[in-house]
DNA sequence: GTATAATCGAAAACGATTTTCAATAAAGGT
DNA sequence: ACCTTTATTGAAAATCGTTTTCGATTATAC
């Protein structure tokens, strides 16, 4: 059973691991922004170099749905992806550099019902990004 | 000047006013849900059937510079249109039907005070879209 | 160690979007 | 109304990201 939580859930569901999966876990779990596959392809190709970017793609998908990373959505882009959030975390994404952080805890619930009763609508969930400018591209 | 707003609005940025952008503006004016290039494209050809798909694109490009349409994110893709909100509209996507609605008003700052204390971000904007389901989705 | 099936990488296929370019037509001037 | 100019168009080709196919590899169980 592998220390790494990540490994260890890939395999509890049945996957192997194998150099491929142990790249793209560690670049996806390292990363500090969203990074698209041919990112994550660069980068993991430093760790394993024999790895294709079909596979980034396979091990993307699989980790997806395993919920350990997520997809970031930019305005005209939305294949870039970053590690999970817990629970309601959402993401706050530097406009300059690009870096993604994590924040968690909302209170929207009156909204949703204000929205809810509004329009009809039953709401199930909902997605909350907000962008700005991070501390050391605000003051460097 | 033409009466419609949208048309104006282009008019009034230096376009011509041709079939094919009156075709796609009333597709958009009229759609109740998110439509991709392809929808737009077979929905305008109805209008002008000389309408090709590349003009399509084309035009969605230049509405949505103006503001008159705005994507809309899906999990997987985020190439569908929606006319825009104005102000601080967001979002409420049907996920049955694919009906959109627009809501307004939001109060949202106090959570971006709190998350700008804790990260240290300048909080420039924001982005929420709500899911769940319509009247006739719940009771059909 | 061996067997077995999951996983892999490379090549080919695919589909959506963009570019190219000659033909068309909107808008302004006469 | 009729030119003239030039933005705009549609079709074809190019391009790019993603997916499929398939034989080779390799992690895992026995």
């Amino acid at each position: 059973m592998p220390s790494d939580p990540w490994l260890a859930q890939l395999q509890s569901t049945g996957c192997r691991l194998t150099a491929a999966r142990r790249a793209v876990t560690e670049v996806m779990q390292s990363a500090e922004r969203a990074l698209t596959p041919v990112e994550v392809y660069d980068a993991a190709r430093k760790r394993d170099p024999r790895l294709g970017l079909v596979t980034v793609y396979r091990t993307l998908e699989k980790l997806e749905s395993l919920r350990l990373i997520q997809r970031v959505h930019h305005s005209q882009e939305c294949q870039a992806f970053l590690k999970a959030g817990e629970g309601h975390q959402h993401i706050l994404l530097c406009e300059r550099c690009g870096r993604a952080v994590l924040f968690d805890g909302d209170n929207l619930e009156a909204l949703f019902e204000r929205v809810g009763e509004q329009t009809g609508f039953e709401i199930k969930s909902h997605w909350l990004q907000l962008y700005g400018l991070c501390e050391e591209c605000r003051t460097g």
